[in-house]
RNA sequence: GGCCCGAUAGCUCAACUGGAUAGAGCAUCAGCCUUCUAAGCUGACGGUUCGGGGUUCGAGUCCCUGUCGGGUCACCA
């Protein structure tokens, strides 16, 4: 028989689910005698009576029998043997259980009896969470809010799950990204720091990242026009089809941009749009020789003609001279490097500050590479890897289903690889006792992960298959794809501070300050608009690519933020004006039996299967679904609000259940509410 | 082109991993403030779950196939 004991004040089964389980498989053996492995229990549909449904389908095959009649047989077995079901309906396959008041009371009394509803206890397992890594050339993006939201959010649910949680992130400090940045201000900087601009200084490193590229686009044009003049690319065209009779055109095209084409019958000087032509190559220098390796024909003549330009000294080469410089240590640049980087960390610690984000602690490419680099040797010493003609070191992955590759250049330098080796080990070796690590990292690095799991596991690392890719969907705009390079890219600051102004705004329109202090009003804008741009971003599956719409993340009604935090400060409303009537209830108030509302019961069952949430979070790594849980009980709360007086009860033991359901929900939307960074108001 | 991922209401997203008549929000329309905060609640409207096959008591979910998006295949990070 099940152990549920209707007058326990001790701890039983909050998760009814599993007294049911347990009958259910008892009721199976009883009946058929023969024991069942799984059983399918499920939410009631709302259209009928109950609130768990046993899927008896699987069970005919026990039974032999129909699956209604199997049902029915079942539920009558329960309803005499298991003292929590009080009647039961079926319907097709379907036996939906309906439990009596008074288990949800004391599903309320459990919860109310534990202070830490929602937080599971302490596993001894530690686990590590990366997210975050930017690298230090420019301000934070929309892109990197999900991703640190995302981070943010799984260490505290994992926290809740009873993990010992480490926050890291490895920062990209060095290459060629922030020697960009440091050649355009060492030319055209004139000495502008954070102090004497005013500017943050990510945003001022930043600054100089744009104007890098504007003047090299600027000098890239200017070259290509001084090669036309020597060599007019109308002649490429005649070798071209000189060299492909059969071809009738030839087509250069680059991502979606409209294509450069040019007809068989065309080919003469006049017809050929060199402007056109400019603007693609000035766009896509950089990534015309990787266009060149494919098979594009005619695109190696094209390369030809534009080798001359390759070589030319250009604010880039003055760029990969400086990273030349930094790795041999140079003075001058180390002390710009540091000067620079360190301007972009105090931006970056004022951004994170205001996201309400934080790490345990911080690692440094810089310092992590040369380990990296040490262990590739160590890997070529035991023929894990393999080395070219060229001086590159390589990994061979064929066997894997994947390709061979780099690990070190020819020229004896790392690459993005080589430090995530190096950073990894370092990781264990600073943490000995997590088992496992977590990387929030964008989906287009899957094939990167799926390498640097690989080759850890050559190296000899066991702990290489607890490495987790936690890998999210881009964030999309109305206008389509984020693109830095065309300057469609939405800054973090700016969001933040945007959605503040709008909280304010929708506020002050409600006339919901009332007598609230300057300071408290500034406080409430900043939960409110923050709150609806975490969770507008972590409603979504992390899986997921989703569409960032300006119009929709600042609406505050509906499937919000702000609703669930409205519905919170609904309720703490209430509690505060039950305080001051000297209404407290314990545990201990809750033992009358009474007659619940269908709201009520409704209200609760979504509360009961808070921690069951919290567990699948955690497994699924998905804020997503604290998120829904949360708006759901914020729902089912709202709906018991409206329906039922609560202060107004004149039946004390109603009272008390009311005021206790409240406060318990309450408690949990605020945990709930954490788990995803979001603070919850006491009035708004 | 190879590999990976995706396609659900007009729009943005759910659907407890194979279960009932596929659910929410936004938008549109109609109601509810002398009961505890209307940033709320209640209705209505809205679907060939991309197309076509298959597996079984049962498919949005699994398999095959086609179409359309996206990502990735760098001595970039």
């Amino acid at each position: 028989m099940p152990t549920y004991s209707s007058g326990s004040t001790g701890i039983f089964f909050m998760n009814v689910d599993q007294s049911l389980r347990t009958a259910v498989k008892q009721a199976a053996e009883a009946l058929f005698g023969q024991p069942l492995e799984t059983i399918q229990l499920q939410p009631t549909n709302a259209e009928f009576e109950g609130s768990h449904t046993v899927v008896c389908f699987p069970l005919t095959k026990l039974s032999r029998k129909g699956p209604e009649e199997t049902a029915r047989l079942v539920g009558d077995y329960l309803v005499q043997h298991a003292g929590i079901v009080s009647k039961y309906n079926v319907v097709k396959g379907f036996l939906n259980l309906v439990l009596s008041d008074q288990v949800w009371v004391d599903v309320l009394r459990a919860i109310v009896a534990n202070p830490h509803y929602g937080q599971l206890p302490d596993n001894g397992q530690e686990i590590m969470i990366e997210y975050s890594s930017p690298n230090t050339n420019k301000p934070l993006h929309l892109g990197h809010l999900r991703n640190n939201f995302l981070g943010w959010s799984v260490s505290e649910i994992y926290k809740n799950n009873g993990y010992t949680v480490r926050k890291v992130q490895i920062i990209n400090d060095r290459g060629i990204h922030i020697c960009k940045s440091m050649a355009a201000w060492k030319l055209y900087g004139d000495g502008e720091t954070p102090q004497s601009s005013g500017m943050k200084g990510d945003h001022l490193v930043g600054k100089y990242y744009v104007l890098f590229e504007s003047q090299f686009r600027k000098e890239i044009g200017e070259l290509i026009d001084k090669r036309n003049a020597e060599q007019p690319f109308i002649e490429v065209m005649s070798i071209f089809f000189r060299e492909n009779p059969t071809a009738t055109n030839f087509v250069f095209d680059y991502e979606g941009d409209a294509p450069f084409v040019v007809e068989r019958s065309n080919t003469s000087v006049q017809y050929v749009e060199w402007e056109a032509l400019r603007k693609i190559l000035v766009k896509t220098f950089d990534d015309i020789s990787r266009l060149v390796q494919g098979k594009k024909k005619g695109a190696s003549l094209m390369y030809e003609w534009l080798k001359p330009v390759l070589s030319e000294e250009t604010i880039f080469t003055k760029a990969q001279d400086m990273l030349r410089k930094w790795e041999q240590k140079d003075p001058d640049t180390v002390a710009l490097w540091q000067t620079m980087n360190g301007w972009v960390y105090d931006g970056f610690g004022a951004t994170y500050a205001r996201m309400g984000v934080d790490f345990d602690k911080l690692y440094y490419e810089s310092d992590t590479y040369l380990l990296g680099r040490d262990e590739v040797l160590r890997g070529l010493e035991k023929g894990i890897f393999f080395k070219k003609e060229d001086g590159s070191v390589w990994v061979d992955l064929t066997a894997d289903g994947l390709d061979q590759k780099v690990l070190l250049r020819s020229d004896g330098t790392s690459v993005y690889m080589t430090q995530d080796i190096g950073t990894a080990i370092l990781r264990f070796r600073d943490f000995p006792k997590i088992t496992g690590q977590v990387y929030t990292v964008g989906n287009e690095q899957e094939y990167h992960f799926k390498v640097l799991f690989l080759i850890l596991g050559k190296l000899g690392y066991d702990w290489a298959k607890r490495c987790f890719h936690l890998s999210y969907g881009m964030v999309d705009l109305p206008t389509g794809k984020m693109k830095s390079r065309e300057g469609t890219v939405v800054d973090a600051d700016d969001l933040m501070q945007e959605m503040y102004e709008e909280a304010e705004k929708q506020t002050r329109e409600l006339g919901k300050l009332e007598d609230m202090s300057g300071e408290e009003a500034k406080r409430l804008f900043n939960m409110i608009g923050l709150g609806a741009l975490k969770f507008f971003l972590l409603k979504v599956d992390p899986k997921k690519r989703m569409l960032f719409d300006p119009q929709e993340s600042i609406q505050l009604q509906g499937f919000t933020g702000p609703f669930v935090q409205y519905t919170h400060a609904r309720i703490r409303s209430i509690l505060r004006k039950a305080d001051s009537m000297g209404l407290r209830v314990s545990a201990a108030d809750l033992n009358s039996v009474i007659a619940l509302e269908p709201a009520e019961r409704e209200a609760l069952q979504v509360l009961s299967i808070f921690e069951t949430k919290v567990q699948e979070a955690a497994r699924e790594y998905a804020p997503s679904i604290i998120a829904n849980y949360a708006y759901d009980l914020a729902k089912e709360y709202n709906k018991f609000y409206q329906s039922v007086p609560i202060l107004p009860e004149t039946d004390a033991n109603k009272l008390k259940f009311r005021i206790a359901l409240s406060r318990s929900i309450a408690d949990a939307i605020k945990r709930a509410m954490y788990m995803l960074g979001i603070d919850v108001p006491e009035r708004m």
